[in-house]
DNA sequence: TCCTTGGTGATT
DNA sequence: ATCACCAAGGAG
């Protein structure tokens, strides 16, 4: 008789005995379903024995339901990846190996078609060629590509890649989101031919086993991916790439909280790859990795074909003259001049919907979600009040809620509210809204870029996602309405995400035809919009690196975030009261931030609390109270852990 | 008395 | 995580 050890995907780790029939043949590795409590559930095998382990009733022991194929079979390198996420998120061991492992179904294969028209390379200029060099003359294998927004950072890329393809390497891309597949998968495509695979969440199952089992037999040489592709095994991965390095959402939110950009830096370690992460704005973090050869810089100072960069100017909110409630006199202007030029035009806006929130004109009351501490947007296409937060939704009400004033104001300006104002401005011109909301819908990407490349969109208006690494050409004037949105976040990174967030916005104007930018501030002179002006990302990292030192945030230390959530508010208080106690019994009152109410303190239905801990050195010290922490049991509360945050959310 | 709610323990 | 079980407490 032979027996499987199994873990099952839970937040502990125990593992379950199960048999199986003797025409099965596990291995350690293997993914298996197996019934478990009332339902089936997946697992992985650890182990497989001769003997019945100790304290297992051999009664109770069931079949293995189903075994995966054999290609799925988890590597040495993969376990190691898993051990690596559980010491070093504070996670489960089980819940690491499972991220590890990706969420596949055991069914049939199926392979997706691509099409390709292939064309000569462009040689490169001479910065990009010194990039080139560089990367081959350095005895470093992680690199920083520091490239200004249409600099060209994808023909280096390019030129990387066909070097490996030559050496029959494999090569792993990695992107912030899915949207922008799309546009890059066809220029990889025309360039590199069918030598390469998709692996993201718009696959079906069968697409993302054909993706998985090639890439890991070595049948396909390149794959473009987003944040999970990083698990990837690979026959002989010879370079990782990840564009937009510094993009948050590389960081995963739920537990275990891992970040694609740290697996990718372990992958360097762990197999003879090397990586390169390229931005235009990189995170702190990697700037002073670079500044310290820790890491490799790589500059591209200049856009590539000579294209001169968009002149910014800035208007001065609250003193300007203004035609409609969220656009100046002087973006009026310029939005007519780009359109009578035919050009196009980009604006970004921080909020979807019409309104932020609904205000009572008699006694100021705002109405607020019911499940969350936090204003209920209104929709105007949907005629209804929505939470951001947890999706509650109801009805406009007809008078306020607690003095009965019929006369209710809609403040904070979103999408629907600007496409509603340009469209009385620019009555004939087609505009075009980015955001959750239109996008969701299937195609919606490949329709959206088919509209911009055929100029039938002339005014684009969007959220987040429309600032990230986009080349449309014709764009001429990029705007930001509101600059000073996230300086307001109680958020140390709060300066650095206005600073990303403007020249990566302003980045998308003038890449084909000269262009500017204007940008709509309150504080035009904080040194985040001052960076955006002046186009140098050097001019923000000097000024934020002295503040983050005397401050002692990250790169000076590291974080963890303990978020603890519950229902009974006065239970969190008192539970967090004696984690606090607890971590300061052996750790040091200054590196014990809180706790705090969370910034949104009610989310769905459970109070949050915060602490933040300041990591300097001896990080095992810390860890060890933190598992310390875990294994009691506060009755009531959750405790969630985030080891390197990438926001206080 | 019936029914909802919260805490406890087991899952192989 | 998820589910069953049991005890407690409130409405009828
Ligand atoms: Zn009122
Ligand atoms: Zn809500």
């Amino acid at each position: 008789m032979q027996y499987a050890q199994v873990l099952i995907n839970l937040p502990f780790d125990k593992k379950y005995t199960y048999s199986f029939s003797t025409d099965m043949r596990p291995e350690k590795g293997d993914r298996v379903i197996v019934p478990f409590g009332k339902k089936n559930r997946k697992g992985i095998i650890i182990n497989v024995q001769k003997e019945l382990p100790d304290g297992v009733d051999a009664e109770k022991i069931k079949n293995i339901e189903k075994l995966y194929p054999e290609y799925f079979r988890l590597t040495e390198f993969q376990f190691e990846i898993a051990r690596r996420i559980w010491r070093y998120y504070l996670s489960s061991y089980s819940q690491a190996l499972f991220t590890v492992a990706g969420a596949f179904k055991p069914v049939r294969i199926k392979k997706k078609k691509l099409t390709s028209n292939p064309y000569t390379p462009f040689l490169l200029n001479k910065e990009q060629e010194s990039c080139v060099r560089e990367f081959n003359e350095s005895d470093n294998n992680i690199f920083l590509l520091h490239g200004v927004t249409g600099s060209g950072k994808t023909e280096v890329y390019f030129e990387l890649i066909s070097q490996v393809l030559k050496n029959k390497k494999q090569i792993l891309f990695l992107l912030p989101e899915i949207s922008l597949t799309p546009q890059l998968l066809k220029r990889f495509c025309d360039r590199f031919g069918e030598d390469i695979c998709v692996f993201n969440s718009s696959l079906s199952n069968g697409e993302r086993n054909y993706a998985f089992k090639a890439f890991k037999d070595g049948k396909v040489r390149i794959l473009l991916g987003t944040r999970s592709a990083v698990f990837l095994p690979a026959q002989d991965l010879g370079l990782i790439i990840i564009d937009e390095e510094h993009e948050n959402t590389f960081k995963q939110q739920d537990t275990p909280c891992y970040d694609a950009r740290m697996i990718a830096n372990w992958r360097v370690e762990l197999e003879e790859v090397r990586l390169v992460m390229g931005s235009a704005t990189p995170r702190m973090e990697s700037f002073y990795k670079a500044r310290r050869n820790i890491i490799k810089l790589l500059s591209l100072e200049k856009r590539a074909d000579n294209r001169k960069m968009p002149e910014v100017n800035t208007v001065t909110m609250g003193e300007t003259d203004k035609v409609s409630k969220n656009i100046s006199r002087r973006l009026y202007n310029s939005i007519n001049e780009s359109l009578q030029r035919r050009e196009q035009v980009l604006i970004f806006i921080n909020r979807r919907g019409y309104s932020s929130f609904v205000m009572c004109q008699a006694c100021n009351e705002v109405i607020r979600c019911i499940n969350c501490n936090i204003s209920l947007n209104y929709h105007k296409k949907l005629d209804r009040l929505l939470c951001h937060y947890c999706g509650y939704t109801k009805r406009l009400p007809e008078a306020c809620g607690e003095c009965g004033e019929p006369e209710l104001k809609l403040i904070g300006s979103g999408t629907e509210k600007l496409e509603d104002e340009l469209s009385k401005l620019f009555p004939e011109k087609n505009i075009f809204r980015v955001d959750k909301d239109t996008s969701s819908k299937k195609d919606f990407y490949f329709d959206f870029f088919e509209k911009m490349k055929q100029r039938k969109i002339d005014i684009l208006i969007g959220t987040q996602m429309i600032g990230k690494g986009f080349d449309f050409p014709y764009v001429t004037l990029s705007s930001v309405l509101c600059a000073d949105f996230i300086l307001d976040f109680p958020d140390f990174r709060s300066a650095e995400r206005t600073m990303q967030l403007l020249i990566q916005v302003a980045g998308r104007s003038g890449r084909g035809i000269e262009g500017k930018v204007i940008i709509q501030s309150y504080a035009p002179d904080h040194y985040a919009v001052e960076s955006a002006v002046r186009h140098s990302y050097q001019y923000f990292y000097e000024k934020e690196i002295e503040s983050r030192k005397i401050m002692r945030f990250p790169p000076f230390i590291s974080l963890v975030r303990l978020i603890l959530r519950a229902k009974d508010k006065r239970n969190l208080f008192s539970s967090s009261r004696e984690i606090v106690r607890i971590l300061k019994e052996s750790l040091p009152a200054k590196d014990i931030l809180g706790p705090a109410e969370a910034p949104i303190s009610y989310i769905k239905g459970r109070h949050r609390f915060n602490i933040l801990l300041k990591l300097s050195s001896n990080r095992k010290k810390y860890y060890k109270v933190i598992r310390n922490i875990l294994e009691n049991n506060y009755k009531g509360v959750d405790i969630k852990i985030d080891v390197d945050p990438v926001d206080m959310f």
